[in-house]
DNA sequence: CAAGTTGTCTACCATATGGTAGATGAGCAG
DNA sequence: CTGCTCATCTACCATATGGTAGACAACTTG
């Protein structure tokens, strides 16, 4: 735990902005949950924009490390769909925030989508580069590679952050939930994503790794 | 056009909300855009939150009431799924700010939310027995039927309402755009929820009443 | 020790917001 | 005409909010 005070700041920053949203957040509210006054804030960071400016600087940064680090070790193919799929689930589980984050991001529209947009910019083009190649290859069923992703960042997003629709078909967000959550989406994403081919191939490479 | 005052307060708050948010639409900016004053809505609607409260209300029974009507005259098995897939998409185009207020409503959590669940719940249940049929029939492949409804709802209204993710991905939020998107989901879901066999019933049915 | 520098606080301020109280005028009933 | 209801307005109010100005104490540095 940092007890550096910007740092802290921006933590407890980006828990409220991330779970209760932007306009919800007040400087004073924000400041007394850290025991110092709304002008410690603004000493720091010059203004609510500002702050905000910055927690999303520092979390696509963490986003995209994290997802980077789960492609390095990761095989090839729909093993890398999968390992992506697989940080995301980690990430909701340890540090919602940073999802709700991304959604509120997008939400409040530029210019804080924008800079989150921006800095995520490398992960997508990577991301939508590996979809065509392997729709190239045949491993994977033709489709829009950018919309595809859009298809792939609604479901997972919204299967990690949509507690309260979550709640309306009755099923409460546990770690549990969360972890059947996962396999539901991936099982989902591999009929939808791969080829029959790529299909039968995926599986009897799993079997054969038992 | 209604004429009818608090027909007319409902229709731009239903606008505001669905598009920049409850917290960020006040009831002065509403009231001028209305050409009335605050004091007006607050005569017809006691409180912002009562306001928010008939705004869902409204809402939702008009959005039950469309996939209601795209049901009626749909065939069965995956065309009912295109059907509500459709009619979502229409909505899209026609009164975005519909979706807009559900997404809103699942971000502001209770009491908002549960008022537009509890609206909406027994479409829910609905689909969800509808595709729990179709699993035991062996059309489509076997999921967790909640959660797939979770996964088809995210996908759809991320489709439809996650502008500036798709500014993002380089895709203007045209109306070109949103039958490209169309299409796209639709094919996505057809080879994620069909069984082969399934979808090649499909397919020939489909080549058949041509 | 003297002179900054840094981090935090107290004291304000202007503005915006949701909401209340009461005046005003149009239309209708007796 | 009189009195009443309905719809809207003007005038306020209390509170919360983002932000500014400046005091003050703890460190650092010459």
């Amino acid at each position: 735990m940092s007890s550096n005070t910007p740092e802290r700041i921006l933590d407890a920053a980006l828990g409220s902005f991330g779970t209760r949203g932007y306009e919800a957040t007040s400087l004073d509210a924000l400041a007394g949950s850290l025991g110092l006054t709304k002008q410690t804030i603004l000493y720091w960071f010059p203004s609510k924009d500002a702050l905000l400016e910055a927690v999303i600087e520092r979390s696509a940064a963490e986003l995209a490390q994290a997802m980077q680090a789960a492609l390095e070790d990761a095989g090839s193919g729909f093993e890398r769909v999968e390992a992506v799929v697989r940080s995301v689930f980690r990430l909701a589980a340890r540090r919602p925030e940073l999802l709700g984050l991304v959604r509120e991001s997008a939400r409040l529209g530029p210019p804080a989508a924008t800079r989150m947009t921006l800095a995520l910019d490398p992960l997508v083009r990577r991301a939508s580069d590996f979809l065509e190649a392997e729709m190239d290859a045949g491993d994977m069923r033709r489709h829009d590679p950018r919309l595809l992703l859009l298809a792939i960042y609604s479901t997972v997003i919204g299967m990690v952050t949509e507690v309260e629709v979550l709640r309306a078909i009755g099923e409460e967000p546990t770690a549990r939930s969360l972890v059947r959550r996962r396999s539901d989406v991936l099982a989902l994403l591999r009929s939808a994503l791969l080829t029959d081919d790529a299909a039968a191939a995926l599986a009897t490479r799993i079997a054969a790794s038992r």
